[in-house]
DNA sequence: CTGGTCCGATTGTCTGATAAATTAGCGGAA
DNA sequence: TTCCGCTAATTTATCAGACAATCGGACCAG
């Protein structure tokens, strides 16, 4: 048996669009015929070339810019994580499965960050002075940007981009915890960042480890 | 200096559209209000909410159905990896950021799944009848089948579910790897997977761990 | 209870028009 | 000449209104 369905027009138009890409062999930043001449190829309105357009623009396949056209886009995955992250079942999700994400993400990366940090001396330094800044930290609000700031900052210097767009995704949801941090908690994470910074300069991975560990899975003792 | 530019109605009609789903907790398959209240809950012209919905309807994050109306949609991999593998140049990711991440967050997540092992027998025998299915695997569509599921199921589980969708993600630009392994990679696959749940069963994670590390890894020896 | 028919609701598509943004070209001033 | 600002043309952005296609359920006849 085969469902019987009418082909919607913008659908096929949005196909038509994506095989003229690939038959012309356009690549990222050329441009493509007008919403007009599109509807006219097609042989249909200009409000369905539209649509498809305007899908395919959601993906990041095609870009529009007012007055000048249609051009082909460049897709990247921090487009997507930012529209999907929210709907695959990140929302509602038990607040320790977010720790412990967030645990194999950071700890993962730090062999990286230390083999970097070996070749590029402005890692250590851009980490050590966010480390020091920690301490003129007077409310909670300066201290959770800071703590914000010191881990994307070791996620970027992973240069894992994938992992920096996941981990930005998970730091939405993360915020509720860093907000429950009392001030007992700051005096410890204000050591516990300038000696993962430590132990990373002196290429011990696995102790580095351990003390990142530590230090985000200190948010599970405020769990309820 | 900051650019300033005029937001679009119908990527704002699309943010809130998400927000709204947010908000009041709407799960795959629930009903959305009519294009028609949409418009005139935001304040604009049915076209713009319709532009924003085919946009989220292409993504699979809202469904339409004419005479029927918008639901939450369900997003699978399928409808992204066809829209997104079309043409490899279109991809900004490289590809070894793709591996090494990919490595961190599968292998990360193995001491999470050992455990769960050794508290519910049923995830063992999974992972150990899947890696048996791949002796069966004739051709390279069969077995790049099972090896997503496989991988999947490990991440399943981890119990870890935003994980679980970033790895599905990742899937998604991982795909033309998979596609380019050679025979002779097959039958390494095969034993790698049967090891692995070996040493997971037995609870040696730090070889299962370098065991997966190995195997991930092995796509980078085809890279340009 | 079963089957068919009709009606209202909702999305799908079209037409035509106006607003806003950008680019290119022209003309004038220094 | 060179540079600046203005205008016009091009193109997307948005709107309004209309009609067709489709679906779900109410209703009715047997």
């Amino acid at each position: 048996m085969q469902a019987i369905r009418r082909p919607k027009l913008r659908d096929q138009a949005a196909e038509q669009i994506q095989r003229y890409i690939v038959s012309n062999k356009l690549v990222p930043g050329n441009r493509l015929p007008t919403e007009t001449q599109l509807a006219e190829a097609f042989g249909v309105s200009r409000l369905s070339v539209r649509e498809a357009t305007k899908s395919l623009e959601f993906l990041g396949i095609v870009e529009s810019k007012t007055g000048v056209g249609l051009t082909v886009g460049r897709i990247d995955m921090e487009r997507l994580t930012e529209h999907l992250g929210f709907h695959t079942g990140l929302l509602d999700v038990d607040p320790e499965q977010l720790i412990d994400s967030r645990v194999i993400v950071e700890t993962g990366v730090l062999v990286h960050v230390a083999r970097n940090m070996a070749k590029d001396p402005a890692i250590e330094a851009e980490l050590r002075a966010l480390a020091e800044r920690f301490r003129a930290a007077r409310d909670l609000k300066t201290w959770i940007e800071l703590d914000i700031q010191f881990h994307r900052t070791l996620l970027e210097a992973s240069g894992l981009k994938p992992l920096l767009a996941f981990s930005d995704l998970l730091n939405v949801f993360f915020q509720r915890f860093r907000e429950s941090v009392k001030r007992a908690g700051w005096q410890l994470g204000i050591e516990s960042h300038r000696r993962l910074v430590d132990l990373l300069a002196a290429g011990q991975v696995a102790e580095a480890t351990e003390e990142l560990r530590k230090h985000i899975e200190s948010h599970k003792e405020r769990l309820p």
